[in-house]
DNA sequence: TCTGAACCAGGTAGAAATACCTGGTTTTTT
DNA sequence: AAAAAACCAGGTATTTCTACCTGGTTCAGA
């Protein structure tokens, strides 16, 4: 049985570390190196002239001109089904967390292992991704932050029953008088509700419930 | 060389589907089922009084009262040191990463293979978090999706600059009088705007057009 | 040049929401 | 048993929203 090997293409300034990767791929039998470039608009214009395609693009985030950001948006746009993996020194979470929001299969330090890199390829190529410990907590610290960042006063809310029932419906559209129907209360009592739901939320009006709503998951969009 | 089990607590509404699993995790030699409970309230009453933390939390999303996005939030800010692992009928995007974006440790479908279930605890227990396939993908379309929304309107709806400009101003709390206000324009022009949203949209009334804007990328949260 | 779309803004009505009250019952907590 | 909280619902008044009209200007494209 012989399989196709993986294409692999690899933009990265540095000649030097280019070529010695080139030199680790080659002794992985299942794997071609079918492109190098040193920059951004190198690799684009390789791909939009050269006929094969790789599998997945190795690409460095440090780059003149295009930086890996930029280009890894590009080739999510123009070339889906190529795989980005992020080969780089930053360990930021807002880079990791940019380039995995922009749909990098991948993101690897430089300073890994070559069997982890070797094995990312791999999994990268059977499963469309991989995520090492570091790069997940990474992405977990940044969410942390910024999850931080939004709720500075917020966590003492806390709604009855009757108040989270009502804001659940008042977030699938019910005006007053429908719930009060549903719920076979008073328009008055309805009222009342969304009046404490106000005064707790410190909201202004439906737009703020809502958003309330939404942000502290009584109501999932 | 004899290692401590895997303690383990179980949230889950549906009495039958929570014994099963009881039962399931019992099959396991390394894992111990340290704290049930229905619903979230009654997890959280019993870690704060339980002596006994579990290493996961294993966490439905549709629960009666507090459910799964909240349970897991309050779980994430108490207790950083339990790894939450969601199990989940949704499939939705939205959903998916919201759950992940609130620190949980990996998200599994209930439709998922038992092999995969123990894999996954393991996983989870060893590095920390787990992430399949399914999880990933939707992940990644959630990013696409808005990102292309954010650009330039690619739904069907398509709204006019004074649409959007007055839809997002909704989302910030603010009436009618006071858009028109903001925009100085008169009242019934605001009015006029707003109406053709609701039309557009198919919305029933302000609360539709902040889930609308939310949806579609018009306006995050 | 004509057409259509976007934008602006007036009128009239009625429905709904908001802002203040008032007081009752039930349930939970102390 | 007392206190506190949640829940229910009425009154009055004002503001805002919604649903129908009307017709004007401006600008882009056929």
């Amino acid at each position: 049985m012989t399989m196709s090997r993986i294409k692999i293409a690899i933009t990265d300034d540095h000649t030097l570390f280019r070529q010695s990767l080139a030199l680790l791929l080659q002794q992985s039998a299942d794997m071609e190196l079918v492109l190098e470039a040193a920059d951004g608009p190198a690799m684009l214009e390789a791909l939009a002239t050269g006929s094969q395609l790789p599998d997945i693009a190795l690409i460095d985030i440090d780059m003149p001109g295009m930086n890996g950001v930029e280009l890894n948006e590009q080739l999510q746009t123009r070339y889906p089904d190529i795989k980005v993996v992020v080969l780089s020194i930053y360990t930021q979470e807002r880079i990791i967390s940019r380039m995995i929001n922009a749909g990098a299969a991948a993101y690897l330090f430089k300073n890994c292992e070559k069997e982890e890199f070797i094995q990312a390829i791999h999994t990268v190529h059977k499963s469309g991704f991989y995520v090492n410990k570091p790069v997940f907590e990474a992405l977990q610290r940044f969410r942390k932050q910024n999850n931080e960042l939004r709720n500075i006063n917020a966590i003492a809310i806390e709604l009855t029953n009757r108040e989270t029932e009502i804001l659940r419906l008042i977030c699938q559209e019910y005006s007053n008088p429908e719930i009060a129907d549903k719920l076979s209360l008073s328009v008055r009592t309805v009222e009342g509700h969304r009046n404490n739901l106000l005064l707790k939320t410190g909201c202004r009006n439906t737009a703020g419930l809502v958003l309330f709503a939404i942000r502290y998951g009584f109501f999932i969009v």
